[in-house]
DNA sequence: CGACCGATTGACT
DNA sequence: GTCAATCGGTCGG
């Protein structure tokens, strides 16, 4: 399948629009390399869930304005800000609209398309999955249905936090051809206890990497 | 400086 | 369904 990266102005447009718009697209993190002979090697998954995070909203990191953590917020649109959290994982966000305005673009879900045992060796699979043997929490859908597994099996950590995504080694792109029909569905946001009141994630419907499969109310 | 807690996950009753 | 793990960010004193 070919791809295309995403240009510069994809995300320097109104967050939720951004965040609508990266549905279907395709997260790719670009190994350079010295393994598989030069080419290098590359995981790729398709972003089924998403949730925006604005300025003036409780529920957002940048809401109390910058600090040392959310600094890359305030950049500008198109890097990539990761952010630790419980102790133990870490959350990728695609940072939106021009430096100076601090929002960002959750990544909750993939699904994945390429690279998979790469993915499966990163999150800590002990076998793979073989036709026929379902082995409940290590089967494919528990690999990348929630945004710290995201991470996990895509190797993103603080290391990349700030990443330039029209770059080459980690960025998002479109398929040059188009997928089948999708219906967006839209919901409050996971684990927020502030800003309840707003219906900021987006996902693809029926998909079953999709974190939640009951909405909030 | 100490206390609180989180845009989560996985193990367990 | 419940809950512990685990630690850096943030805020109050």
């Amino acid at each position: 399948m070919a791809l295309k990266k995403l240009p510069r102005s994809f995300y320097l447009r109104p967050t939720v629009q951004v965040a609508k718009g990266l549905l279907c697209k395709y997260l790719v993190r670009q190994y350079k390399g010295e393994h598989r002979k030069g080419r290098g090697s590359r995981i790729v998954g398709k972003i089924v869930e998403v949730e925006a995070y604005c300025e003036r909203d409780p529920a957002s990191h940048s809401y109390r304005g910058m600090t040392q953590r959310n600094r890359v917020m305030f950049g500008n649109g198109g890097h990539l800000y990761v952010y630790f959290t419980y102790g133990m994982h870490f959350c990728s966000n695609v940072v939106t609209r021009e430096r100076d305005i601090g929002e960002a673009v959750l990544i909750r879900a993939v699904e994945p398309v390429k690279g998979i045992r790469d993915m499966m060796r990163k999150r800590g699979y002990s076998r793979l999955k073989r036709g026929g043997g379902t082995d409940d929490k290590r089967d494919l859908k528990n690999l990348t249905n929630g945004p710290a597994k995201v991470c996990q099996a895509f190797g993103i950590d603080r290391k990349l936090n700030g990443v330039d995504l029209t770059g080459d080694e980690v960025f998002i792109a479109g398929a040059s051809k188009q997928t089948g029909k999708q219906e967006t569905g839209r919901s409050h946001r996971v684990g927020v206890t502030n800003g309840q009141d707003k219906r900021w994630r987006f996902y693809v419907k029926r998909n079953k990497f999709v974190s939640k499969l009951k909405t909030p109310t």
